[in-house]
Parts: structure tokens; C-alpha cells; sequence
DNA sequence: CGTTTTTGACCGGCGC
DNA sequence: GCGCCGGTCAAAAACG
């Protein structure tokens, strides 16, 4: 599966257009070469080989054609993912309900999201003067976004850190009753005044995967994109740890588009006249 | 020596 | 009211 999908990824990372397609290409490309090499062998090369490669190279170059055609469709679906998972993971009033569907357990606590959930500062008890319906109303309509990441990471590593570029710092930690692993309580500590919280834990389910909660939003920009391409020891960690969660997002959709490719009928008829050309 | 992490205690919400 | 549980506090320890 993951050499697949690397396949795919160099191919899309190099698409190329007709004029310079044996780059793109470069199983073509050696044919053609070796057919060169042979007839230089000969020296003298035969008319009717010579019409035959020609007729070959016009049909590879229609064959290249469709290709790029395909992979320019490709890559804009590619370039339309791309951009709505950058609106998800950048856009804090998006609903966090909707990009991560996990079911509350069962018990008597109530959901995750809610779960233990402070107070903000415009959201006193002072407005719950009335009924505590019209109480927790209020206090729903004040909730911070929530919204969660899920990384892999490997399962020896024991530290709860999730890379996403900000500088956090820990205030706890907790086992929990419907989980074996520590959830660990996060800061930014950034500014102090910013008010996002983080909580990381690893999925019950799959001990390799972290689950970071995030909730609230910064009032300030991302660290390593303040200091641009400071080469400081630790903003250059963020930056990196920054690439790192990139990676993730881009492999997953990566992923998804090797779905795509997969079930699209123009790309894997053109991917099967590739090879049963070349086979001939 | 300043900052960060650890960890037990404490607080408040919720169900019974 | 009581107990359970998640979240937070804060002192001590660890770290650079």
C-alpha cells in the first residue's frame, strides 16, 4: 500500500506537460532508449524498424497526453482537498462536531466536549439568573471551538506531544476512566493571555494514534511564522514541528487520492494502455 | 537562576 | 448529600 501510494505522490509532485513528458515518465522513457541502443548495435538501422518506433513514439506521446490530461484533473480535485482541509484546520468556528464524530461513552459524566469545561471570562454565572435551561443554553452558546487532530505517533514514544508549531506548556496530567493512557493538559505559552487549551491523549482504540483536543483560539499568530526563517534553536523546532503535522494532512490526503485514482475509470484505462504497451 | 514538568491536592459539575 | 470524575492549581523537582 504505502510504496503505492509514494508512486503516486512523484508522479503528481512531477507532472509534466507533453513537450518534456520522458521525464515524467522514465519507464517510457528507457524504452525507447533501449530500442536506440539496439539499433545502434546494427549500426545501419532498418527502415521498417524506424517507421515502427515512430508509429511507437506517436502513440506513447497520446498516451502522455491522456495521462497528463487525467493528472491535471487529478490535481485540481487534489488542489480543491487540499485547500477545504486548510479551511477545516484553519477556521476555528468550524464545527467540531462535524470534523470529528467521536461518540461520547457511556456514563454518567457528560460528553468530552463539555466535559469539565471553565468558564470564559464574558460567560460569568451572573447571566444564569433564570432557569438552568436557559443556564446551560447560555453556557453552550459561549463554548470555545473545539476541534481535535488526530497524529500518529509511534506507540514506544511515551511523551504526549503533538506537533503543530505552537510552543504549549503543561499544566497536568490524568488518567481517565475510559482510557488506560494519561491525558496530558496543555497551555499556549506563547502569549500569556491566549486562552487556548490543549489536551492530548492517546486513542484507546489505537495506541499509535494521539488525539489532541484543542479548544479556544489564539489571539496571536503562529511562532514560527513570526520569526519567518529565523534560525533560532527553538522557533526552528516549532518550524519543524509545524512540516511535521503538514506531512501528516498531505500523506492522508495523498491517501485519499490514491482512492480516487483507483476508482477513476479514464485513469486506470490510460495506466493499463501504458503498460500493455510497454509490455509489448 | 529562570523556566518547565511532575504530581498530589483541591474544586466543581453531574448522577444517583 | 454523597461519591465519582474531569479539570486545574501549586509546590517541589528537574532541567538547561
Amino acid at each position: 500500500m504505502g510504496s503505492a501510494w509514494l508512486d503516486l505522490d512523484l508522479n503528481v509532485g512531477s507532472l509534466r506537460f507533453p513537450d518534456d513528458a520522458p521525464e515524467a515518465f522514465p519507464m517510457e522513457s528507457k524504452r525507447v532508449e533501449d530500442s536506440r541502443i539496439s539499433t545502434r548495435g546494427g549500426e545501419r538501422s532498418d527502415p521498417q524498424v524506424v517507421v515502427g518506433l515512430e508509429a511507437e513514439l506517436i502513440r506513447v506521446t497520446e498516451e502522455n497526453k491522456k495521462l497528463d490530461e487525467t493528472l491535471r484533473i487529478i490535481t485540481a480535485e487534489y488542489t480543491s482537498l487540499w485547500n477545504q482541509m486548510n479551511d477545516l484546520t484553519t477556521t476555528t468556528t468550524s464545527s467540531p462536531e462535524g470534523a470529528s464524530p467521536s461518540p461520547s461513552p457511556a456514563g454518567k459524566r457528560k460528553s468530552e466536549s463539555s466535559a469539565g469545561h471553565t468558564e470564559p471570562a464574558n460567560c460569568s454565572n451572573a447571566e444564569c439568573t433564570s432557569a438552568d435551561e436557559s443556564c446551560k443554553r447560555v453556557r453552550q452558546d459561549c463554548k470555545p471551538p473545539v476541534w481535535k487532530l488526530h497524529v500518529r505517533a509511534s506507540p514506544s514514544d511515551s511523551s504526549l506531544v503533538v506537533k503543530d508549531g505552537y510552543q504549549w506548556r503543561k499544566y497536568g496530567q490524568k488518567v481517565t476512566r475510559d482510557n488506560p493512557s494519561p491525558r496530558a493538559y496543555f497551555r499556549c505559552s506563547f502569549a500569556p493571555a491566549c486562552p487556548v487549551k490543549k489536551k492530548v491523549q492517546r486513542s484507546a482504540e489505537d495506541q499509535s494514534i494521539l488525539v489532541a483536543t484543542y479548544e479556544g483560539e489564539h489571539n496571536h499568530t503562529q511562532p514560527s511564522q513570526v520569526v519567518g526563517d529565523r534560525s533560532d534553536m527553538d522557533f526552528g523546532r516549532s518550524s519543524y514541528l509545524k512540516s511535521s503535522v503538514t506531512e501528516e494532512l498531505h500523506h492522508s490526503l495523498v491517501e485519499q487520492m490514491a482512492r480516487l485514482l483507483t476508482k477513476n475509470p479514464a485513469f486506470t484505462a490510460a495506466v493499463a494502455t501504458a503498460i500493455s504497451g510497454m509490455m509489448l
